[in-house]
DNA sequence: GTCTATATGGGGATAGAC
DNA sequence: GTCTATCCCCATATAGAC
């Protein structure tokens, strides 16, 4: 995964009970109602009320699942993290040359952003909800992580293993890359005004591939 | 100030009473409490009880000054916007060329965020808070448009006017800059791993320097 | 595993004395 | 302008039947 290690304790509490096929689907509908919950309406009217409405199941059975709002709150966070590499893969285009990887994902991420709004405000009232939350600041470490993980390897392979070199490189790269997306996702919805951070996601795209032009020369040169 | 202009409505009810000397003191107590609270807490814990016990005021207090916790959290988010000029003037040495005042002014601001951390996840939970708020989503667009009408101006002067050819650069690199501080705000959070966060500062620098470049070459080069 | 019903506490906000 | 005391709702969480 990535130098910076996680303990990753699993959650405290999740109750995992029986695991029967209904279980695993009716505990996956209380996490989907949640984030719609979260999305329309945002962390401070938040309710478990609204949750298992949203989630078309009753207030008792929602804590049948999750024992406290808290936990459920984590596994939906949980949840994004696994959706993501699934939701970027859609419709990128996969040139050969890490250069034009690099653009290609900016704006394959860009268009995921903005077609996704709400999850993405979503995602950050939750991030910083774990990071104020004692205990599950590893929580978003490790989402973090996972980010970084995934566009490092998406920047040289189709997914495969990397070489130490190409790892140090990527790495670096894919952490610049989610500076500038977070940046860039905060700066859009607070002046939704798609023109001008246009414009970012652009410059977002040259300073990465100078990025990559300069970790290279540094390193010896030699292509994807 | 900038081209998406606010309408900026007055805060719709902060019930500013007689405005004694004694009020206005208060006033500011309760607005200090609620930013320490939120500090140290985050929203999620932040109640009207917490903020009046920070402030050193009995609850109905608070409730004379702001007919509402909502409209007390918008004025704390609105009192910070005023703050973060005074604050970053503190440490910046004033270098004559603009690109190394980019330079002095990213590293200013990291410094500041780094000293505050706190105050900047406080900060970034309000603004979601106001994005979340019907009808206060213009006091996160102010506060935008505040930053990077600030930082437009320090590029280029010690505060004055500025040309329009200069307005429309400053503009462009305040964003960009704003876009990276933001991106670094959130991966210090996450990761609180400054080692490799103070490599993303170094980036950043370079590439707001190039996009300066970039930006003078376009339109017929000429120095500060 | 899901429900109805309920306990329990804490939250924002107000009344009215001083 | 600040306080004490209180209202009342709604939130999380539980008990226990089905």
């Amino acid at each position: 995964m990535d130098d910076n290690d996680q303990p990753a304790p699993p959650l405290p509490s999740t109750r995992t009970p029986g695991a029967t096929r209904k279980g695993v689907e009716t505990r996956a509908r209380i996490i989907r109602g949640a984030l719609e919950a979260l999305e329309s309406g945002g962390m401070e009217t938040l309710t478990t009320r609204k949750i298992a409405a949203s989630a078309g199941v009753k207030l008792a059975t929602l804590h049948y699942y999750f024992d406290s709002k808290e936990n459920l709150l984590l596994a939906v966070l949980e949840d994004l993290i696994a959706d993501m590499a699934e939701a970027y893969r859609q419709d990128m285009s996969m040139p050969s040359d890490p250069e034009e990887r690099i653009e290609a994902l900016i704006r394959s991420m860009w268009r995921y952003v903005q077609r996704t709004r709400n999850k993405q405000l979503a995602q950050t009232e939750l991030t910083l909800y774990a990071l104020r939350t004692q205990g599950a600041e590893w929580l978003a470490a490790r989402q973090y992580n996972a980010y970084i993980d995934f566009y490092c390897r998406l920047v040289f392979h189709g997914m495969g293993e990397l070489t130490e070199e190409q790892r140090k490189i990527g790495t670096a790269i894919a952490r610049f890359m989610l500076i500038g997306i977070d940046g860039l996702i905060l700066q859009n919805f607070a002046l939704h005004n798609n023109g001008d951070t246009n414009e970012g996601v652009e410059t977002l795209v040259i300073a990465t591939r100078d990025l990559l032009h300069r970790l290279r020369s540094e390193a010896g040169i030699q292509p994807g």
